[in-house]
DNA sequence: TAAATTAGCGTACAGTTGTAAGCTCAAAAG
DNA sequence: CTTTTGAGCTTACAACTGTACGCTAATTTA
């Protein structure tokens, strides 16, 4: 076995990264997050941590590129089922639901990090987010004539509007779940009505 | 004197509280704040904290009530505002801005506390952001013929993306302030518009 | 005036935290 | 084979936490 050293020691870090994960639920968030809770639960010493991690907050910032990369899975996921059928919307957020019933606590942690305390985390998961507003925005651009400013206009209101709800979601039961995506589908569509509307009567813009 | 005795302790407990509101700022959110550390900044000692909370949760359910009577105001306020003239969605959300830069650590709050890690909070701030959903639709079905069905659905939509929007707003200078906000405002027309075009393709609604 | 109530305090304790120091021992390098 | 490296450990400590207990002193009640 070659380079068992290196193996081992990322498989630590991973063992890490996961407990992280594990023990975000509703009752707890990342910064009320201790590093020798992370190591308890890891099953290593609490300062074996600092070997991997310069402090708890560089762990934190790791999640928050994970659960980025999570995210932007389900892009790719969503157009590739848009591609095979079914309306933009209804398959978009269809997606979005089956993903935060299925990673319920990488959603969390971006909710959290998103007004949470450290602005390094805002900061990361706001650009997280602007990832999925910039390719929407590129998407309606590419299949509407809407100019490149009023896209970015709906696209960035339809992920606060979708985010938000998603936030609601999570307190929710499978069934009403359903009913507030339906409810969601709906309000998306006044946006991208409404600013079909509004781009007729503001042509300049 | 008379009375003194009460008064005194009405005194205190609002020295509790302005002390845990006033520790509340960018770095520093309810949850991540000790009993302790708040007896600090009330001038009292810890164990006298008891006096007039049963816990620190309770001191938080207080002051998601008090910032929840703020947000009423708010909306009294703008209402003022609207009856004295200017558009509707303009003044309102000059009104909002205002207010969560007079009341960053309020509107902080039930943004963390919105999606905070206590369901007795969580479902706190929700029911205060319900009333702000619920007056609006009410005024929208006063104001336009929409249905209260759709009226809701509009309401919701839109005081999702005001507080989504505010949220972003916390981090930036008056001047970016202002850009989000105009663009918050086009937003907004674009659920409007596109709510009462869905209304006219589908009357049954 | 005497007795009862109570807001606030000081002390105390057990539990938790982050992290410094130094050891072990297996893998990697020479 | 010998030396070096480094992941993980144990121990240790000071700082902090929530809260139990009992006292004080002043107000309120009787």
């Amino acid at each position: 076995m070659i380079q068992t050293r290196q193996q081992q020691k990322l498989k630590t870090r991973r063992a890490i990264i996961d407990a992280a994960f594990g023990l975000l639920d509703e009752q707890h968030s990342f910064s009320s997050m201790s590093l020798r809770e992370v190591a308890r639960a890891a099953g290593i010493a609490p300062t074996s941590f600092y070997r991997h991690f310069k402090d708890i907050d560089e762990l934190g910032l790791t999640l928050v590129d994970e659960a980025g990369l999570t995210l932007r899975q389900l892009m790719r996921q969503a157009r590739v089922r848009i591609a095979s059928g079914g309306g933009v919307i209804s398959t978009s957020i269809d997606t979005f639901m089956e993903f935060i019933s299925a990673n319920s606590n990488i959603f969390r942690l971006l909710l959290r990090e998103h007004t949470g305390t450290s602005n390094a985390f805002r900061a990361a998961v706001f650009r997280e987010i602007q990832h999925f507003t910039e390719e929407l925005t590129d998407y309606t651009v590419a299949t509407t004539g809407l100019s490149k400013k009023l896209a970015n206009l709906q696209a960035e209101a339809m992920v606060k509007l979708v985010f938000s709800t998603g936030a609601e979601a999570l307190d929710l039961d499978p069934i009403q779940r359903e009913q507030l995506a339906m409810r969601l589908k709906i309000q998306l569509r006044f946006i991208t009505n409404g600013s079909l509307e509004f781009a007729k009567s503001n042509e300049s813009i």
